[in-house]
DNA sequence: CTATTATTCAAGTTATCGCTTGAATAATGT
DNA sequence: ACATTATTCAAGCGATAACTTGAATAATAG
């Protein structure tokens, strides 16, 4: 009970707040969303020291976003549940929503051009059986080894400019990345349509694709 | 653009969610769910000094969560819209879903006895048509003014203990406060319950009874 | 048991946050 | 213009957070 149960109650909501309120622990749940991980993972995904990310992964326990398990030497984490995506979701659609400094960050990115609206999970799942569509996934090549959209292709950032004079012009692309997080797919997009192809970004990534119960081509998890 | 465009926009994110993370902002979101308000008045209704409130409200309006508008001499602050509700709401679902320590707290209120559900706010308002029901409004009286259910009698905590005598043992009470923030209601349940009243508290508040639609009295606003 | 690997703990530094105090600004009424 | 009222700005202080470094702990292999 203490003096002020209000308070104390305002505390705990203040902390699972908190705990979304640096960059560096929105990578590390951006990366989780993608599946489990250890600390060394973590830690190499996101360029922060070993330390420094496991005490960021201990915050985000005591806040309950993500939970642990001993597998042998490691530690590994993932995201406690649904709910843990749901609000990081949110925290976006609101800075997205209201903040025009968003919006000239996105805008940035693709020099200001066309921005076309991008395609919903649904639609590329139908387009995906009617073979209608190329996908490119623009991720790391270990995360797309970990899991991907079947009939994906992957396609990091680094090359993708020099892969652009062999795709078909006619041919429609889409591309995704981590989800709305990452910004691999919106720039993959970008750097396309300069080119004169056809490319739009799916709505979400591959954590939204999985929750929506579409399938995944599972590799080394 | 800048050097690293992932990062800034990591940065807008964690704006949002920092101005959540702290409890004296939290306690005005929910002054602020209850309808707009001038600096002093929710200054008074928090505790906090004139100045400290007037600089956690521009935090809140940096992360874009509240805006504001001149009237007078006044500044009147509101919530942007609906989404800064329902972020306040998931937070504290997660917050609720894990922590035990919000558990223990919530627990200790009603001195870890009987729990019973809340009423939901569609059920509830089949009963008030009906007449079956008693609705208390547990909040301070001003704030009952300037809104309430239709038919709600206004009981501040304060004057609970002494009007328990003049409630009909038989009768279905409901009480309400400001929302799931406000623990007003769970209070003054626990206090009725124990009384042998036949209490149970509505889920959610008025901010969340007006944003289904349902009936509000508004008084001065 | 010892060595190795993966993670966590602890101490220290710098930067930021929340709060207070007192002054400055904005709008209104006389 | 001047006084009044409501809010914001600015400076200062103590507490907390992020990151680094180096040591400590846990689990496993030899």
């Amino acid at each position: 009970m203490s003096i002020s149960p209000k308070l104390a109650l305002l505390e705990e909501y203040a902390l699972v707040a908190r705990a979304l309120s640096a960059p560096a622990r929105l990578m590390l749940l951006e990366q989780l969303a993608q599946g489990e991980r250890g600390v060394e993972a973590l830690a190499d995904k996101t360029g922060l020291t070993i330390a420094n990310c496991s005490q960021h992964l201990q915050q985000l326990r005591r806040a309950a976003l993500v939970t642990s398990r001993r597998d042998g030497k490691a530690v590994i984490y993932r995201l406690t549940d649904a709910k843990t995506l749901a609000l990081m979701d949110l925290l976006r659609i609101v800075a997205e929503r209201n903040l025009a400094q968003v919006e000239r960050i996105l805008r940035g990115l693709s020099s200001g051009e066309d921005a076309p609206e991008p395609v919903s999970r649904e639609d590329l799942a139908v387009r995906i059986a009617e073979g209608s569509v190329t996908v490119l996934d623009v991720r790391p090549a270990d995360e797309y080894a970990a899991g991907h959209i079947p009939g994906a292709l992957n396609m990091p950032l680094i090359e993708i400019e020099r892969i652009i004079p062999t795709l078909d012009l006619a041919a429609e692309i889409v591309a995704y990345c981590r989800g709305p997080y990452c910004i691999y797919a919106h720039q993959a997009v970008a750097a396309l349509r300069k080119h004169g192809l056809n490319a739009r970004r799916l709505d979400g990534g591959l954590p939204e694709w999985r929750e929506d119960g579409l399938p995944v081509l599972a590799g080394t998890q």
